[in-house]
DNA sequence: GCACCTCGAGTTCC
DNA sequence: CTCGAGGTGC
């Protein structure tokens, strides 16, 4: 091996091991070995000056002053905070309590004044000022020696290059250097450009800047500075208390977060600790967790140190939000739509406050790019939101023999071949609802909370009850007996090995079968949208089920509807109208639906359709609705004007008697002449393709009855709701998210799921998320339930 | 034709 | 909650 090609291992390695110790908190190694590494490579680069570069490892994290800075002694240690990850409640409590025993306080005394602030996930920074005058600003080093990294640290605009009223010989500024995440997306999309590395995370990509050996470079890395404490102090007066300090650095010109808070007792540090943790993930900038410090100087002094940690001050770490673990195997998911999903079945693992197992890798573009391998080591991060995911693989732990992952060609239930569709991203199961994996999804889908809602129909039963063969169409469900929900459960029962049953055992087993018969009959009358979501059209959820529902108004009408008349609807295009047509087309469908007619399902609220349908249903804006290549809006208008009526247009070319087959007929749109001879070409194509003469008359007999059967005039009462568009965040004190939706669209009103300018109002209630951030970025009004309240009265 | 806005679908954990 | 894809308005 070359000293360059070693050089180069190296680099990798100890990158990879950085990443391990500075990001993901799990070294990889122990730190002698990489003590190890890096001398070889300080020792290679040192003896083949060539082979050094600016972005060696050696120029930059460590741990260690690196030559290349200056040192600089720290006169008052620059010490570590006790750091505990209890979370809440015992953990402050546990705080105070070893606080009251030392200064040997009993219960009648007063609460203990505390100060409670962040804990940021950036790069502790000590800044001497002389006379008022930053002269040196170094790292934390080992505690006792930095580096100095003045030139870098200047280029910070919100460090002030001198404080306001301050002439103090000495005044040691202790603060953190931390990257918002804003500037950290910025820079990053910045590197990406500029065909740079990007970073992993603000913390590393403010590590970079502050070491950073250019100061012009540092310069172009956004860094910001919040300052939490006091180093070395000649000639300043010390206030009281740490709380008095902070805001004394305030009125210097310091940067000093506003989330902090003087409180008493335990109590008042538990409430701090849940209310940084509720707005944790809206903060502009990454945090570790809090730290709570003795406020009174006085009383600090007289706790003192154990060790090198203060005992007045702890900090509470939240749970990692990026954990290591493994990845045990790779498993395929069959979805309700035929979805292959691969997931990760993970060696659990604690992150973010939970325990994960499972991580979704979406598809097979996803699982390539990441290369995820069954026996690699994952990071794992369960940012902001709750879904886990696998972010990277630690390539240096990959066992050998490993094998990239392949999408199985046939589905792991049914047999079927995978198809994927080009373009699409997802590959699916052609097994239809042959494969018994996509027939417990649609029963789970048609029994769900928002589709018919019957309750007690859990994936584990309807797996057994599609096993056993009790259930093979939604339909099944109206038949189940009280005997056939027993005699399945005792069958699964059996086959799971679970042992006799108990009398009373029995007796719960009859009334869950009881109480899931009365949740079956009480789903027999759905509102009619329900009904149709519940089907499980492909492409037709919630809101869709209701534009059908709301502009047709029957069954009856939907299931008979051509593409053309479907594409008339607010928010259907052809993908959707064919995917209805095509659905209620196939004869297994229809059959279904028969069936569930049959016993007893009436969907409810079944109405004339809507008036405002009338102007859609024109020849002009059918016609261009037919999918005819060529046919703009435009030529359908004139087509309209030439041949008024679908029957007509159907009745276009037909072979008349005695006509040679051979010739071609002369049409009434040949002799127009208005539409150019290649639309007229694709109209007549387009007749020709089998069923379409069908569809056309059809699409004319559907029309007439529509239009026959729409009630003449419609009073749209107008309220303050009425047309306006809502989006719905957080938890609201008294109604749930579907009563507020329900009585909102009982008054005309809209419900959304995302916000953007054409949102009206933005109900907020407790734990409101990033829709609300994005409406005030956005400037819509935001209100609470009871404003919403009085809308909804007025 | 492009940009923006919605909706559908899939997923995890408690 | 996010991504991707479908629909629509400019």
């Amino acid at each position: 091996m070359t000293p360059a090609e070693r050089a180069k291992e190296l680099r990798e390695t100890l990158e990879h091991h950085n990443h391990a110790y500075y990001v993901l908190d799990t070294p990889a190694v122990p730190d002698a070995e990489y003590d190890r590494l890096f001398r070889e490579l300080q020792a290679l680069e040192a003896e083949h000056p060539e082979l050094q570069s600016p972005d060696s490892p050696t120029r930059r994290v460590g741990g260690k002053p690196l030559p290349e800075f200056g040192q600089v002694a720290h006169r008052v240690p620059m010490l570590s905070i006790r750091t505990e990850t209890d979370t809440e409640a015992s953990g402050a409590q546990a705080f105070d309590a070893r606080v009251r025993r030392e200064l040997e306080l009993t219960e009648v005394d007063a609460p203990i004044e505390y100060a409670a602030e962040l804990k940021f996930d950036g790069l502790a920074m000590s800044l001497r000022y002389e006379h008022g005058v930053l002269v040196q600003a170094a790292t934390r080093g080992d505690g006792s020696v930095g580096e100095d990294v003045t030139q870098n640290i200047r280029t910070i605009r919100s460090i002030p290059l001198r404080l306001q009223g301050v002439d103090a010989p000495v005044l040691e500024v202790r603060g953190e250097v931390y990257m918002r995440r804003d500037d950290f997306d910025k820079l990053n999309e910045r590197q990406r450009a500029e065909g740079e590395k990007t970073f992993v995370n603000p913390r590393n990509a403010a590590a970079g800047a502050v070491r950073q050996l250019d100061p012009t470079i540092a310069a172009r890395r956004p860094l910001s500075f919040f300052a939490y404490g006091l180093g070395e102090v000649q000639g300043w007066p010390l206030p009281a208390t740490h709380g008095d300090t902070l805001a004394a650095f305030a009125v210097m010109g310091l940067p000093v977060c506003a989330d902090r808070t003087v409180t008493q007792g335990a109590d008042g540090l538990i409430a701090f600790h849940q209310a940084i943790a509720a707005k944790r993930d809206s903060l502009p900038f990454d945090i570790d967790g809090v730290v709570y410090k003795v406020n009174r100087y006085d009383l600090q002094q007289r706790l003192g140190f154990v060790t090198r940690e203060p005992r007045w001050a702890v900090a509470h770490k939240y749970p990692a939000q990026e954990m290591l673990t493994t990845v045990e195997a790779i498993e395929v998911q069959v979805g309700r739509t035929g979805a292959i999903t691969p997931v990760a079945r993970l060696t659990p693992v604690f992150v973010g406050g939970v325990t994960v197992t499972n991580a979704t890798l979406h598809n097979e573009d996803e699982v390539r790019r990441k290369d995820v391998r069954v026996g690699d080591t994952v990071i794992v991060r369960r940012a902001g939101d709750v879904i886990p995911e696998v972010v990277a693989v630690v390539a240096e732990r990959r066992p050998a023999d490993t094998r990239p992952f392949v999408m199985p060609s046939r589905c792991p239930v049914c047999d079927s071949h995978v198809v994927r569709e080009p373009g699409e991203a997802v590959a699916r199961c052609s097994g239809g609802l042959a494969c018994r994996a996509q027939r417990v999804q649609a029963i789970l889908h048609f029994a769900g909370r928002r589709m018919m809602d019957i309750e007690g129909l859990g994936d584990r039963y309807v797996e057994r009850l599609v096993e056993f063969d009790y259930v093979v169409r939604v339909a099944d469900l109206y038949r189940l007996t009280l005997a056939d929900l027993l005699e399945m459960k005792r069958r699964a029962d059996e086959k799971d090995g679970i042992t006799p049953e108990t009398v009373k055992q029995g007796q719960i087993a009859t009334l869950w079968a009881e109480n899931l018969l009365t949740s079956i009959a009480a789903s027999k009358t759905p509102p009619l949208a329900r009904f149709l979501f519940a089907l499980g059209i492909r492409h037709v959820g919630e809101s869709t089920a209701k534009v059908l529902a709301d502009w047709l108004g029957s069954l009856a009408i939907i299931r008979r509807a051509p593409v053309p008349l479907l594409m008339a609807l607010p928010d259907i295009g052809a993908t959707v109208a064919e995917a209805i047509a095509d659905f209620f087309a196939e004869p297994h469908n229809s059959e279904a639906v028969d069936q569930l007619l049959a016993a007893g399902v009436i969907p409810t609220g079944e109405h004339p359709p809507a008036p405002a349908l009338a102007p859609q249903l024109t020849w002009a804006t059918l016609y261009g609705h037919l999918g005819i290549a060529k046919l703009t809006d435009i030529r359908a208008r004139q087509l309209a004007e030439i041949v008024p009526e679908g029957e007509a247009l159907a009745a276009i070319g037909l072979p008349q008697a005695g006509d040679d087959l051979f010739s071609t007929p002369t049409t009434p749109l040949e002799q127009a002449g208005t539409l150019p001879a290649p639309v007229v070409e694709e109209v007549l194509r387009w007749l020709e393709q089998p069923g379409q003469r069908k569809m056309l008359l059809n699409l004319a007999a559907l029309r007439a009855e529509l239009l026959a059967a729409m009630p003449a005039g419609t009073e749209a009462r107008e309220t303050a709701i009425s047309g306006k568009t809502f989006v719905l965040t957080g938890t609201l004190p008294s109604l749930s998210r579907d009563e507020a939706k329900d009585l909102i669209e009982a008054q005309g009103g809209k419900v959304s799921g995302s916000v953007s300018k054409k949102t009206h109002y933005v109900v907020a209630g407790s734990e409101a998320g990033s829709k609300l951030e994005k409406a005030l970025a956005l400037g819509v009004s935001v209100i609470d339930e009871s404003q919403l309240k009085a809308l909804l009265e007025s």
